[in-house]
DNA sequence: ATCGAAGTTCGATGATTATCGATATATGGT
DNA sequence: ACCATATATCGATAATCATCGAACTTCGAT
């Protein structure tokens, strides 16, 4: 395993590679749990695919600038970027809003 | 040429498609252009993909519940829908917002 | 009646994507 | 040392997608 995921600049990322990476069921279903702020394992994230689909929307979204992910042992735990909030704060904020509510 | 486009009722169409539909460059573009809340033509949009693309696109924002077109001769006006603006309110505008500064 | 313009639709193609199972790697427990 | 657990990565596959050019349709103008 990775002991190390790579994080990209938030900057970096465009409002097309953002929005395409919330546009996904799975992956929105995961932002909807990342909503409350808190820190969350795998467990946390009720989706109905396998462990390697998982593992690929993960990645999707750390990717995109979305998350921040921490190895504690042989745990993930996951987060919101906060730079991210501040990349594109209105648009981030309504989605998370959105999806939390009506996922 | 189609003299009605088929226009879905917003109401069924889900966040994930939305934003799956505003995840790609070109459609963005698009929407930037329609910000504005007035009728466009497909002049008005300055993207670099054949005309039949850019139909692929119209019709993707289309039927993502986004737009509106109105057929007028061989012209075709695009708006966006009041009716999508209401369904994600927030999330919609905030994008708008986002696209129409820094696309 | 004919022609050109505007835009959609169709068919094909290459690229990307979602998914899985298998494999690999690191960690924690025994 | 060994084994189970948790997760990432790899390879394959089927599906979706962006793009193009060609053909088609409608309309307006000559």
């Amino acid at each position: 395993m990775a002991r190390r995921l790579s994080h990209p600049d938030p900057r970096a990322v465009s409002l097309a590679e953002v929005l395409s990476a919330l546009g996904d069921p799975v992956r929105l279903r995961i932002m909807a749990v990342l909503a409350d702020r808190r820190e969350h394992v795998r467990g946390d994230f009720e989706v109905d695919v396998g462990p390697s689909t998982l593992s690929h929307h993960m990645k999707t979204l750390r990717e995109a600038g979305l998350t921040y992910h921490r190895m504690d042992g042989t745990r993930c735990f996951v987060s919101l970027r906060e730079e991210a909030l501040e990349r594109f704060p209105s648009v981030l904020n309504s989605v998370l809003e959105a999806c939390a509510t009506q996922s």
